[in-house]
RNA sequence: GGAGGGGUUCCCGAGUGGCCAAAGGGAGCAGACUGUAAAUCUGUUGGCACCGCCUUCGAUGGUUCGAAUCCGUCCCCCUCCA
C-alpha cells in the first residue's frame, strides 16, 4: 500500500477534500481514474498549471490513471471562478490550436503508454452536441439555485454582476465529471482550490444521478507567502513555452523568491526528496541562495530540460558571479550599417526590446538605470560604436537584473 | 419596460468650462541599502524631434476663444420598481 496521501499532505499540496479518509484510502489503494481539467485559453500552459501536472505525475507513478481533460467546450462559456470579469470567448480555431500545444507540454511529465497511461479528454466531445431541453430536464432538477448561489465564486460575481452564460459554468463542469464517470469509471476529480465548488456540484452529481460514490479534492494554488498568486510578472504569466518565457528568464524568476517562499516552491514543483528540502531550506541569511539556485535549476530542467537549465544557470552565474559561460543570454543582432548609422542608446535599448518607447529610454538613462558593458550609460546622447563590442559582443543592462546581448555581425 | 446613478490614464479613484497629461492610492520601473531576497527611503510612470509640440478622460456630432467637464444621439454597466 502506497503512503500517496501522506506524500502529497507532506509537500503541502492538498487543500480541501471531500472526506478526507476516504480519499486517503482511494489514494493510497488500488489504481483509480481521475481527471484534471484545464482551460484552453491560451496557446500554452503556465506556471499555475504546472503544479496540477506535478500531482498528475505523483498520482500517475503512483500507479493511478491520469486523465487530462480540456476545456474545448467549456472554454466556449468562462469559468467566473476567481475572476471579476468575464472570461473572453474564443473561437473553434484557437481552441483546437490551444489544445495541441497542452498536449505537447503534458508529454514532458505524464506517460500516455501502458496500462495506466494518461488519457487526453475534451468536453467539446459531448458539450457540443447536448440538446438543450434534454440536458435541463435530465440534471437541471439536480441543482439547486439556493446552492449555487451560496458557492464563493458566484456570491462574489453578484456583486460585480453575473450572467446566465457563466452561471451555467458549474452545471457543465459538473457534467464534466459524470461524464467521464461513466465513461472511464473515473470517480475522483481534483483541481485548484478555486475549483473547490464546481468540483463538488461534480461529485454530487454523480451521487445523485448514478446513486455512486464521487469524491473531490482540490490543491493549494500558488501563493507567495503574502497570499499573492505567483507566476506572474510585468510582461504576463510566466510559461511553460520557451518561446514565450525563454529558459533563462524562467530560470531568472525562480532564481529570485522570495525567501520565505523558497520551501513551498521546492516541495509544490520539483521531485527532491523531502529530508534534501529540508537541509536546503534550513540555512539561514544568505545561504538561502544556495537552495534559490537548485529550486531555479530543477524546476528549469523539468520544463526545458537539464541542458537548457544548465545553460540558464551557467548565463546567470557569469552575470551574477564570476566564471561560467554566458552564451544563452537573451540576444539581439546588429550590423555595421546600423552601426555606423544614427545608433544612439535610445535607439539600441529599442532594437533590443527592453523598453517600449523612447521616453521610457530617456527615464531610464536620466535614472541611471542603463549600463553598457557594465558602465552605466550617462547621457541619453550617447552614441553606440566599435569601441564598445569586445569580439564583437556587448552586454547591455537595464537595472539590476535585466540582461541583454549584443551580437555585432 | 419605468425611475435614478455611472463609464477618467495599467488598476482603484478624484476632477464638473481655462491654473488638466489630469489629485490620491495600488501596481510597475529605476536609484540607494542588500544576499540576483524582504523591508525601508528617493525618483519616476501617454507619445515624440522633450525647456516645445502631438494624442488621451465609453462612441459620435455640436455649443464655446477654450471642454474630461455644457448640449444632442448612440453603446455599455449598476441600483430600485415591474
Amino acid at each position: 500500500m502506497s503512503k500517496l496521501y501522506e506524500l502529497l499532505e507532506e509537500r503541502g499540496y492538498i487543500d480541501q477534500s471531500s472526506n478526507e479518509e476516504e480519499v486517503r484510502q482511494l489514494l493510497n489503494g488500488e489504481p483509480i481514474s481521475f481527471y484534471i481539467g484545464f482551460d484552453p485559453t491560451a496557446d500554452s500552459l503556465h506556471v499555475g498549471h504546472f503544479i496540477q501536472i506535478m500531482v498528475m505525475s505523483h498520482m500517475q507513478k503512483a500507479g493511478h490513471r491520469p486523465i487530462a481533460l480540456v476545456g474545448g467546450g467549456t472554454a466556449m462559456i468562462g469559468d467566473p471562478s476567481g475572476r471579476t470579469d468575464m472570461r473572453k470567448m474564443l473561437t473553434k480555431e484557437q481552441l483546437s490550436n490551444n489544445i495541441a500545444a497542452f498536449k505537447k507540454q503534458f508529454a514532458r511529465f505524464l506517460t500516455f503508454e501502458g496500462k495506466n497511461g494518461t488519457l487526453l479528454a475534451d468536453n467539446a466531445d459531448w458539450l457540443l452536441e447536448l440538446n438543450y431541453i434534454n440536458f435541463i430536464r435530465e440534471y437541471g432538477r439536480y441543482f439547486s439555485v439556493n446552492r449555487m448561489l451560496t458557492a464563493e465564486c458566484y456570491k462574489s460575481r453578484l456583486e460585480k454582476g453575473l450572467t446566465f452564460l457563466e452561471f451555467n459554468y458549474m452545471l457543465m463542469q459538473a457534467y464534466d465529471f459524470l461524464e467521464l464517470y461513466r465513461r472511464y469509471g473515473c470517480i475522483i476529480q481534483l483541481g485548484g482550490s478555486d475549483q473547490w465548488s464546481n468540483i463538488l456540484a461534480g461529485a454530487d452529481l454523480i451521487r445523485r444521478a448514478e446513486n455512486a460514490p464521487a469524491h473531490a479534492l482540490t490543491f493549494r494554488l500558488l501563493t507567495t507567502s503574502a497570499g499573492k498568486k505567483m507566476g506572474k510578472t510585468e510582461s504576463g504569466a510566466v510559461w511553460l513555452d520557451a518561446e514565450k518565457t525563454s529558459p533563462y528568464d524562467f530560470y531568472q524568476y525562480w532564481r529570485n523568491v522570495d525567501d520565505a517562499d523558497i520551501k513551498n516552491c521546492l516541495c509544490l514543483l520539483t521531485f527532491l526528496p523531502m529530508e534534501e528540502i529540508n537541509a536546503l531550506t534550513n540555512a539561514k541569511g544568505a545561504e538561502l541562495n544556495r537552495a534559490k539556485e537548485v529550486l531555479a535549476f530543477e524546476v528549469t530542467s523539468l520544463i526545458h530540460g537539464k541542458e537548457e537549465a544548465k545553460k540558464a544557470q551557467d548565463a546567470a552565474k557569469a552575470l551574477f558571479g564570476s566564471g561560467g559561460n554566458m552564451g544563452n543570454l537573451p540576444t539581439s543582432q546588429i550590423n555595421q550599417a546600423q552601426l555606423n548609422e544614427d545608433m544612439d542608446i535610445l535607439a539600441l535599448l529599442s532594437h533590443c526590446g527592453l523598453i517600449s518607447s523612447k521616453s521610457e529610454g530617456r527615464r531610464l538613462v536620466i535614472d541611471g538605470g542603463i549600463y553598457l558593458n557594465n558602465q552605466r550609460v550617462e547621457s541619453i546622447d550617447y552614441r553606440i560604436s566599435l569601441k564598445d563590442f569586445s569580439e564583437n559582443k556587448a552586454l547591455i543592462r537595464k537595472g539590476k537584473k535585466t540582461y541583454h546581448q549584443i551580437i555585432l555581425n
